[in-house]
DNA sequence: TTGGGCAAAATTGTCGACAATCTTGTTTCA
DNA sequence: TGAAACAAGATTGTCGACAATTTTGCCCAA
């Protein structure tokens, strides 16, 4: 029997395209992939230390939610959305997270509350720090949090895919904005989950979306090329 | 230059894994492929007249929605959702459709309520057709057509697969019922809709989404196996 | 007859090679 | 000098071959 070979260098014991996925999702939420990026198949093999069929299953599933955006015989590009597809998106959100808060009033227990009075205090140091990475992503998380509360995995999905692509839509239409939530938002709308005010939390949710889409400035910017070696290796 | 050879036999100039993707999700909503069903791949290439490449990316794309099922060193499987995930759809599917024709109330048109009420016209013929085949289909993308009233590709993708795996849970769960969308609940909602009254639409279609759960028995029931090629021949 | 064990066939997972296409750099001519 | 044409290199798309695994069919013994 042959077992697995590990073909990379690094720590990674095996990595399956699920993995690759994630990995590129979350350079995207991190904004570290910015929009435009071309994602060349044989870097990515390098990276990830796996063959090229995974790295085009991986890239194929991330065209599936529009993160990436296959070109024929150009490769795949980190996806830029279009002012049309950042509203869907928003009104997509708006469908959809105002019936997890509610579902998270009626659910979260005492340690959900507590894990996302703790992802907040996180959120909260990250701010502080000199890079914006972690807060970045962390803001995104808060409401992925949130939904994982519901215990309804089907949900929790939809709105970790409507994060992520909120992230690609931050970083190209979110100018200089402060950051990608407003401060005390997410503290506001958990304040309303934990003192059971279903009414309440979704329309500090609703809220807070708005906020976050009204800190756009819809204008076509400039596109950027990053070497995707530095960003991604880990 | 060497054009693209048409390498299948039949009438199908050029397929690429999207069309085979949509082909195996209408046999899904239409019920003629089964819970469990295995797909093996060189049948797959057969039918579609395509490389085995097209269709593992079909089938990865496919287990993505949680349609199919990935067995490892096993293939590919019709997905068979547990009791816990037909709960999840179920719910997703409330969370988003009330805002759906939330919104098909002010934007729809008299072209799109004329379309939807056409529409409604062929379920009724295809309901008294001997095969149910049309009418089970037709059911399920009438919330489609109407998702698709609203402008918003994102919602109208969600909507898509979630009434696609919906059609895998009445197969599994659905026992005898009469059909998976009681009989004349799609007028009611599209009457409500025309009305302009979203209050109403709005519970006419949380009714209508439960009337469906609750046609269901969700008792565990046996699988069948069946010939792919007679039921995606076309 | 029935169940376990074994070999043959079928199926899936993976890799390498090659063709087609795109990109880039250079040359050439107006 | 500048732009078009061309050639070299790089990248993607596709196919075939092979190994690993699973499934199937068969034989044999209890």
């Amino acid at each position: 029997m042959l077992k697995a070979v590990d073909r990379s260098g690094s720590s990674a014991p095996q990595i399956d395209e699920q993995a690759i996925v994630e990995r590129i999702t979350a350079a995207v939420m991190e904004q570290r992939l910015p929009h435009g990026t071309k994602l060349t198949e044989t870097a990515l093999c390098e990276i990830f230390g796996v063959g090229r069929m995974r790295v085009r299953r991986a890239l194929l599933l991330l065209a599936n939610q529009d993160i990436v955006e296959l070109r024929s015989n150009r490769g795949a590009f980190i996806a830029r959305p279009g002012q049309g597809e950042a509203r869907d998106v928003f009104e997509a959100r708006h469908a959809i997270e105002p019936d997890i808060v509610r579902l998270a009033v009626a659910r979260a227990g005492k340690q959900d509350i507590a894990g996302l009075e703790e992802h907040i205090r996180l959120e909260n140091a990250a701010r502080a720090e000199p890079t914006r990475r972690d807060a970045i992503r962390l803001s995104g998380e808060f409401h992925v949090r949130l939904a994982e509360t519901t215990g309804n995995r089907v949900l929790t999905r939809l709105v970790r895919e409507l994060v992520a692509r909120t992230s690609l839509i931050i970083g190209l239409f979110g100018g200089a904005g402060p950051s990608s939530c407003p401060e005390d938002e997410h503290a506001k709308i958990l304040a309303a989950i934990k003192a059971k005010d279903a009414a309440q939390a979704i329309e500090r949710i609703h809220d807070h979306l708005t906020h976050i889409e009204a800190g756009l400035d819809l204008t076509g910017s400039g596109q950027a090329q990053v070497d995707i070696r530095t960003i991604l290796a880990e």
